[in-house]
DNA sequence: CGTGTGATTGAAATGCTTCAATTATCGTGG
DNA sequence: CCACGATAATTGAAGCATTTCAATCACACG
């Protein structure tokens, strides 16, 4: 394991990058590119790219405000995206997965803080590069402009989820959104795994971690799902999660 | 005035766009295009654009899932973007102005709908002519990609918004964007002049109508402001406002 | 096998929602 | 120009959900 904050440099050739969707609600820049992309074009982009590897447990990858030097991109492990409150408080934008890009800067700078889930491996893209790779080639940029607008759209999703009323909705459908990802849901024992806190998910859902805490316990009451540990979620009810999810009463 | 909730319809050459920023969280594809074209750019684009006259009250423009056949550009007027819920709810994304775009796709169809605020007149540019200049056209490739940037930061400043807990600071906030536009306010008199219903507010800030009306009520007891009428707003402490609207507690 | 962090639960206070009634505003036609 | 009617806004009151502070419990890690 890591023992240190700093991340592991090395400039070998990256793994090319062929995850899916993303997951869960992501404001920032963020989506699978290895589906967008040709092979080429991935090519082209790794030539640029330099891997990072990063501890777990809140690493920081850069924060609000920093100098917006590179892109980045995600290779395996999970990657949280925050703003942070003049009064200290903190609003998780997105959980991000291999293959999600993050990163986008504002008039040079970061407007949004990334810290490490779990252990990462990420790919840095020098934005000087990025920028004149761009120019020079229209079908990466058509690309990156589409993957623009589905993020969008993934925000839209988001307002709308924080734009329903009762935690008990806005937390059923943040768990229809890891059913959808092998990575965190195995079918087969209808187990669920959350690789984040509650007040992780709290800050995401505009609530705080004991409202989401009791929302669990409401859930399970109500026989829709139940807590193996607090990271271990067994679903019993996946069509009743879903109506809730959507926002029918139940 | 119109009389019918169609548009009339004209090919004649649209005025150039070259209105400002934004001024609300617009989570749809919503920027000022006018600052960001050169007016060559400006001018291919024209050259494929229909303009359409609209009438006040909720014309619609386009709902949820019809298919996507144009972008839009607003020459003049007001249009609210919003998503609806399975049981009737409804999520306002964003209040647009002139210069703003709208009208993403994704798989062919429009992911939330579109209405007037006020009488307006639109742009429309045909998806199909407008995608066929993109692969041709790596400059106006790199300004798009740009606004997209810069529409994902207006998202996650409303997802920063709706994160805060009480509706007080929420208002605050909503205020405070509408303050920085000409359009709306007049430093002189410090009087704002809101265009949209209270349930528009409410479905924007993710309450309802009479809690939006009961904190406007509780400014101006406060004395941050005083209601002229209804849509009138005096500010009286514009500082505090501010205060309020990042955050601090008032 | 301790120790610290995260999770859960309790209880009081606050704020919001909903339903309902009243009042104000604005556009329209007399 | 004024009156009228429809829509919007405000206010009241009861019920409910959430927040906050606090204490306890469970788990993972060393």
């Amino acid at each position: 394991m890591n023992d240190t904050v700093r991340p592991s440099t090395d400039t070998t050739k990256p793994r090319p990058m062929v995850r899916a969707r993303p997951f869960c609600a992501a404001a920032d820049g963020s989506q699978a590119i290895g589906n967008l992309l040709t092979p080429a074009e991935q090519a082209t982009l790794a030539g640029i790219a330099t891997t990072l590897r990063y501890p777990a447990g809140d690493a920081p990858i850069y924060a609000e405000g920093d100098e917006a030097r590179a892109l980045f991109a995600i290779d395996s492990g999970l990657v949280r995206i925050a703003r942070h409150g003049v009064d200290g408080s903190r609003h998780v934008l997105g959980f991000l997965r291999p293959g999600d890009l993050f990163g986008l800067a504002e008039d040079g700078r970061y407007v949004n803080s990334a810290e490490t889930l779990t252990p990462a491996t990420l790919l840095s893209f020098p934005l000087q590069r990025l920028t004149q790779l761009l120019v020079e080639d229209a079908r990466l940029q058509l690309h990156l402009l589409t993957k623009a607008a589905h993020d969008l759209r993934t925000a839209q999703r988001q307002l709308v989820l924080l734009g329903q009323q009762d935690i008990h909705h806005r937390l059923a459908s943040f768990l229809i959104d890891f059913c959808g990802h092998p990575d965190f849901y195995e079918p087969a024992g209808h187990m669920l795994t959350l690789p984040m806190t509650r007040l992780d998910i709290g800050d995401y859902l505009g609530t705080s971690a004991e409202t989401v805490a009791r929302n669990f316990g409401r859930l399970e009451q109500e026989g829709v799902l139940t807590r193996i540990t607090p990271k271990r979620i067994q679903i019993r009810d996946m069509a009743q999660l879903m109506r809730l999810a959507s926002g029918r009463a139940g």
